[in-house]
DNA sequence: ATAATTGCAAACACTTTGCACCTGT
DNA sequence: ACAGGTGCAAAGTGTTTGCAATTAT
């Protein structure tokens, strides 16, 4: 493992099914409930204490859900210097679309000439409802 | 007062202080310290309650701080439809900057034709680091 | 050997609920 | 009179901390 840490089943697991659901964010519940169905199940303080770490050394970034009870936690990865790209959430499945196009930059690119705001991409998430939940809504 | 409720001081003092501050997010705490400076103090169920109708009846947005302990809330009126406008809050000192702008509606026109996703703006608020406490930071 | 990891119980912070009492209309 | 508002104590939730026991190196 990496950063002078040692190397346990538990945290490898926990890596694992980050790096797995990479393109969403996962709970620290979805992450119990995994380990649990692996058969080996850990204690919910050790998944907090260690995604804190994987914080820390910014292999994966913390987020706060759309209610603000649960935090979500997303794998980026140590060679994260890849371009910088918004989160859109859907409240209803919890689906996440990464957001990189040009619109994007532009509008980044003005927020910071207009009004001297640095946005960090991986503490914003914005919250709205998918073209599929829409969909079934309207059945 | 409106919806049918009855007229009291602390229902009044609170939609006084959201109103007075409707251009940021406040916390509870914040609205609770202003009614106790102003010798009306209220308890906290009791404010957790009102500020639930409000959000009930629109007249104020409840989000999540960037911490993802503390719920904050916004004063948006009843003639709320303003133009959507999305939410900058700087993760240093709280302010909140409304984003409104053409590169903002541009993009957003974007992704619903794109993705199929409608952003719920009263629902999001991007983080960051604004003008004046990076200005702060290099001093 | 010894530093890191783990589980448990308890503490925490914010929020919600149940209930008896009070207040505005 | 009575629907609505309030305070208090207690419960609820997700998260964090202290500590002793265990495990990886």
């Amino acid at each position: 493992m990496r950063s002078g840490g040692y190397n346990t089943k538990s945290k490898q697991m926990i890596l694992d099914f980050l790096q797995e659901y990479s393109d969403k964010t996962v709970t620290v519940s979805e992450i119990s409930e995994y380990l649990e169905r692996n058969d080996n199940s850990v204690n919910l303080t050790t998944i907090y204490r260690y995604l804190d770490k994987l914080v820390l050394q910014g292999l994966i970034s913390k987020y706060t859900d759309d209610t603000g009870k649960k935090s979500t936690y997303r794998y980026v990865g140590e060679n994260s210097f890849c371009h910088e790209h918004l989160h859109l959430q859907c409240s209803t499945c919890g689906k996440v679309i990464h957001l990189d196009c040009e619109f994007m930059n532009e509008l980044m690119d003005h927020i910071t000439q207009s009004h001297g705001f640095d946005i960090r991409c991986d503490k914003s998430i914005l919250y709205g409802k998918c073209k599929s939940c829409k969909e079934k809504e309207n059945m």
